[in-house]
Formats: structure tokens, C-alpha cells, sequence
DNA sequence: GATGAATGAGGGTTCATTCAT
DNA sequence: AATGAATGAACCCTCATTCAT
């Protein structure tokens, strides 16, 4: 964490805290969480973060060495907490007419997850400040979304069932396709979660799309 | 502008002003735009704009009666200026295989330029706190650019270049395939500039797949 | 002033400030000298600066980038003062039995004044932290009393008043007779000003033993 | 210790701690050492100091009621050690020829020590808070120096080798000869050590004035 | 209209001290 | 006896804002 000055400490309890840590680590976590996420990083204040966790101030710095390493702390625990949610429990095996629109529904839901859209917005804001930020968000969220996405694309391009000539890229594409302008309205806070009839269309405007420029004849459809 | 204390002034210069004001107002506007580029709008300081902009720090309260109305008075200023330079001169009559990747290439060039991309970060960063900025901008920018996207849609779909039954939607569509990770990347600030070939390939796929989807068989490539 | 992380400003008026400055930065300065020289300069905040200086804290930030450069400010403005005092009017010509005792008596009565050992305690405490400080106060104070010693000696012994081969010495061994343990104890704060009578029997020994070694056998004194 | 709020104890363990206690009391004295050594009264932290001790910071507070008696303790167990070496193997029956400069080479060396420098440097710093500990250091270095030095003047005018109506002044003048501006210099950590040649001289010519004021006439001299 | 000195609340951070374990 | 997490006051410094000139 070149970014702060005072980080000699070799503090590693980021990692190791889990969901359900008892200690004031993860109270203060958690006061991180939701002032960092009205306020931005500049914006939130390390007094209202220790009124809003319920300790004093001082105890903020017995658990990271200054708001730099804390704000880092929240969003590196904040940021491996979602991602995983989105890709748990897929059947690999589905055919693309089943699976795409599936994982579709799920990569909206958490796109425009008040959770994501507060981290992203962070995360974007402070780019500049947190280059290293930046990239684990990136590789926790995005990276590792498109990862999945063209696994499954690889192997069902395997199966014959999509043809395929650079999965990752496909996938890229698929995702690019979640984000009209639904997406941009709200990560503006233009409008609130989408309906779900508005997430079906986009999400099946999107397979039909995909499915018009990498999908295969499909005997059992003539 | 509820977000101001001390907004009873019924100020309404940010309308009126012109591009080419000769005057302290433009002055103090192009000083706070660098110093809220560079800074953003919490770490930006009413000293460093007023330096920047080589008046005195009084005078940017003759003009603007809060921090946050100079910040929305740059947003508003600057939001107006530069969309409009992506779809001039464009040849509405030509043939989709031609002008899709034209307004493609146009669309990702503007989308990752510096600029767009300062506006972008601080406006998302702010959009709790400036709801009214995030409409003005998300208006002047992305509104505008698939209206423009689907005007011409519409036009090639009554031609019988295109087969199109929502056009705003499919615009939408187009839009979106040009955000593949290459733009998250590049806003989160993970990479400079893509090269000329990186962009080709991402707008020749996009349209390649909108095509895929909305195009009609053409007789000349039979 | 390399030990200050803030000092970009080229703040200069701390040599042009005179005496009777009616301003500001010289009240600043008042209300620096009462809280540095009792608290010294760690225990000095510039809270209590601002309170005994009748200005606020902000204010204090106006005229110095920060409390080491405030700090340094009060030393040279309050060494440069002093020093001159004790070499005014005096009569270069006048012969060592009636010079040295006159030197004596005023030298002795700025070593031991409030101001001069209030200065040197700050500057002996903060010699570490403030390097060019120590150099000023002794360039400014012990070097120039040297000095002038030693330019008075050199005149009577070229006049054939005195036998000494090395005046600068000759001054340095003089000035250290001064100093017995009237000055250590008052440095100390263990005894306050001393008499008349005890400053006049220190002064008339040191003479003494000054003349004994350099003096000249006197024809009109046998 | 009427400056210490806490001070309710009776806490008399500086007076019985001796220099080898095997225990924590000691253990704590030492980080004590070298960190106020180091960073001043002021400047010194009690976690420093448990740090540097290898205690708890609790622990601290089980010895010493505050870190104004700790510190107090420190200055008087350190203050006892360092003034006995200085005296230690001489012979009192030698010459002043031979004695004089012995005494003051040993003197010079330990007044310009870096361990006394740091003592006298924290005493004269907080002579102001703590007066009780001016006086401990005063009379466990100053005062003994004198009585010492004193002494040994007594036997030799006892003797017949030196004239001297009032030994306790003239040892105090002969202790402030050693106190040219080499003192002075290394007090504001101007200079490093001096040289042994830079000693010589000094305490040659003070020996040569010393006798010049208070010698005899030695029969084996003419 | 333009200035910039003055303000004082609030920023992040440190630290002497306490107390449950 | 020993610990170290927790405290909260105080630290230095910044900054949006005001106002006399």
C-alpha cells in the first residue's frame, strides 16, 4: 500500500476477517461501509466512521494505521464478498438458450446492486489516488465475471453448441450487452432497480443477439 | 440546487454564459474546471481554484455563492460543450456497413478521451449529492448519443438497409458493444489510450454482431 | 528551512519586520515569544498561540506555513534584537581596567536576563530538530560577543595595552570567565537574578585574572 | 512532584533502585533512557518507551504514576551514575602543574559527552516544568565538580603551591575556563567532538591563566 | 467589482491514561 | 503483576466562507 504514508505495520487481518468476525475489526468495517458509502472517500470523515461504529476514534487507528489503509481494508472485504454470489451454483452443463439468460440475470442483479453501484462509484471516483484499488476491484469483480462467462462459452463451443472463435472476447461482448443505458441511468441514480420485466427484455434482447452471431442451427428448432 | 445552503440567489448565469465569455465568470469557470478535473469536487479547494484561475478567492463569490454552484456551473458548462462533436459532419444516407463503424469508431474515441472520462469519474462520484448534475450530464451526453444512434437507425429501417423493430433499443444494443472491458479498464484508470487496432477490432465485432442481428441479406454480397 | 514539509512560500518578512510593526504578524509573533518561551517549543500549541496572540488559529497560518516556521521566525527576530544592546556606545577607546569591567557587567546582565536565557534554553532544547536555528542564534549571539571582545582587545594591544598573541581567544577566555556557576544555577532556574554585588565580584575576579595573564606591567602604577 | 496530577502515591523507588536491578523497574528505566535521550520529554511517547523497554504500556503505570515521574526518575538514577568516573584515581598530592591539566582534560571530556550533553540539554530544556530535577542535576555534576576541584585547590594552597584567598571561586573559574565557545558550539550541536589537539589547547591556556592569577613563584623556574 | 486577511469549525492523527482480562 | 484494547482530549493544519477596504 504505497499510497500511505504511515503503512509499516504488516497488517493482514484484511484477509483473514470473515463475514462474521466478532470483534470491533469488523465493527469498524462495517461504520467504513456505510459512511464511505454515502459519503466517498474524501467526503467521510474518520469521526463520523467511529461514531457510526460505535468506538472512538482512537480505536479506528488501533486497526489500521490511517483512512488510506482503512478505506482499502473495506473495499478489498467488500469487494470479494459479491462477486462470488453471482457465479455460485451454475449447471455448466445447461445449453446456452438456458444458461445465457440466467447468468444474464444474475450479472444484472448484481450490476445494479446497490452494493456494487455504491462500490463502483467509489472505486471509479478514487482511481487516480488508488491505482492498486482499481486493479483488485477490477480483478474481483469485472475479471473474474468475464472469466466465468467465457469458460462456459469455451465448453459450450466445445459441445458444438456455439461457434466461437475467441470465447473471452464473446464474453466480453455478453456482458457489454447487460449494460444499456439501464445501466448508466442508475449507476447516475437516475432511476432505482429496474423491474423485473424491464431486466427480462434487456436480458433476452441480449441472448437473441448473441445467440443471432455465435449460435448454431439447431436441428430440433426447424 | 437543494444541496446548497446558501442558494437563494436565483442565480442564472450557467444558462446564459456563452462559450466565449470575455469575462471573470468564464475565467473563474476554466480555472475550476482543471483544478475539479484534477482534484475532483471534495479534494478540489476554493484557494486552488482561485489561484488557478488568477483571481482572488472573494471574487469567486461574486460570481457563485457556494462551492457546490461553481462545481454545478462547470458541469453544466462543460457537459453542453462536447457531445455535440461526435456526430457532426456524419453522412446520414450511407449505408450501415459504412456509418456504423464511422459513428463507432467516433463513439470510443469520445467515451475514453481524457475529458469524458474526468467528467464521467466526478460526476458518478457525486451523484448522491448532485442528482440534478448526474440528469444534466447523463442528457447532454448519453441521451444524445443514442438519440442520434437511433435517428439513424430508424432512417436505414425505413430504407431497408436495416431490420429494426425498436430502434432506441437497438441503439442501446450498439452502444453498450462498445463497452467492452476496454472502457472499464480505461475508467478505471488501468490503462492509457487503447491503440487504433484495439478500437477497430472492438467496433468492427460490434457492428459485425449488430448486423449479425439487425441486418438485412444484401443482394450485392450474394 | 529544510526541516519544514510545507515551506514553498518564500516567506520572507521575518528579516523585514521591524521592531514596531503595528501589523499582524508582529502581534503573531508577541503572542509566539509569551507561549514558546514558557512552554517551549513541543509543548507550545499553536492553539494557545493563537488565543495569546488575540488572533485565531487560521490567522497564524496566514503569516507562517506552519509552527516550525513560526518557531524559527520568533528566534531570529528576538536573537538579532538582543545582542546589539550590549556593544552600543561603548568606548573603544577607554583602557582595559575601565573597558573589560563595563564589557563584563553588560555581558553578564544579558546572559542572565529572562529573554536571553528563555532563548537559550528553546535553542539547546530544539538543537537537534533545528540545525540552522542553533547556527543563527550563534552567529547572531556568542559569536558576535566574540567578536566585539576580540576587536576591543586587539585595539589595546596594538595600542600597548595588553599582551595577547591570540585576541579571538583571549575574548573567548574572558566571555567563559563570566561564566561560573551563577550562570549554570540561573540556567537552571534555581536562583534568580543575582545582585548588584555578586554580578560585580564575578565581573572584578574575572578582570583580574583576565589582566593577570594578559595585562601589561603599568609605569604609572608603580 | 507538585506538577504531576497523579501524584498520590508516596512511589519512592528511584531512591532504592539500584543500578542493577534485575527487574521490570529497571527494564523500564532503560527504554525510559533511550528514548527521552533521544526524543526529548516532550517528544517522547509512552508507547515508544514500553516499545523500547519491551513492557506493556500498562506496565508503565505500574511502576511509575506518570510519564512526568518516569521521567523524573530517569533524570535522577542517570544523574548519579555519570559525575563519579571524573574524579575517580586521581592524586590529589601531584602539582598544579601536573593536576590542573589532568582535571580538566577529564572534565572537558565528560561536559562535552554525548551523554551529558543530552542530560544537560533535557534538564535546561524542562528546567521550568520540573525545578526539583535542575536541582538533582546541578548537584549531583555542577556542584560536585566545584567541591571537587575546590578541594584539591584547598590542599594545594594548604601546601604552598597556589595563592588563593577563596579556593571554592577560583575552582568555579577554572571550571568556567574550560567553557570557550567549544562548549558552547558542541551544546547546539554545532561541532562534533573536539579533537584532542582542539582539548590541549584549551585546557593548556586555561591551566596557564589559572596559575598566571594564582600561582607562586617556583624556585626551579628562575 | 475586486480583493485577501481573518475566521473557526472540522479535517486526520497522536498519545497519556485507564481498565477488563 | 502484566497486558493491550479502548478511550477522548488535544495536536497541527486546511478550508469554505465572510467582510472591511
Amino acid at each position: 500500500m504505497a499510497w500511505c504514508p504511515h503503512d509499516d505495520s504488516g497488517h493482514i487481518s484484511a484477509g483473514a476477517a470473515s463475514d462474521d468476525m466478532p470483534c470491533k475489526e469488523s465493527q469498524v468495517l462495517n461504520g467504513a461501509a456505510s459512511v464511505f458509502a454515502r459519503d466517498g472517500y474524501e467526503g467521510a470523515s474518520m469521526s463520523r466512521i467511529a461514531a457510526e461504529a460505535g468506538v472512538s476514534k482512537g480505536t479506528l487507528y488501533n486497526y489500521f494505521t490511517c483512512k488510506a489503509e482503512l478505506f482499502s481494508a473495506y473495499v478489498h472485504r467488500d469487494c470479494s464478498r459479491w462477486i462470488a454470489l453471482v457465479f455460485d451454483e451454475l449447471d455448466y452443463a445447461a445449453p446456452p438458450e438456458e444458461m445465457l439468460p440466467q447468468i444474464g440475470r444474475r450479472i444484472f442483479a448484481m450490476l445494479l446492486s446497490d452494493r456494487a453501484l455504491v462500490m463502483y462509484r467509489m472505486v471509479v471516483a478514487e482511481a487516480e489516488k488508488f491505482p492498486e484499488l482499481a486493479q483488485t476491484f477490477y480483478a474481483a469483480g469485472p475479471a473474474r465475471a468475464v472469466a466465468h462467462v467465457a469458460a462456459y462459452i469455451s465448453r459450450a463451443a466445445e459441445d458444438g453448441r456455439l461457434c466461437v472463435d475467441d470465447p473471452e472476447f464473446a464474453a466480453e461482448q455478453f456482458l457489454a450487452l447487460m449494460q444499456t443505458h439501464l445501466s448508466m441511468k442508475r449507476r447516475l441514480r437516475l432511476i432505482g432497480m429496474p423491474s423485473q420485466a424491464e431486466i427480462e427484455h434487456v436480458v433476452g434482447k441480449a441472448v437473441q443477439m448473441f445467440l443471432s452471431s455465435y449460435g448454431v442451427a439447431r436441428p430440433d428448432t426447424i
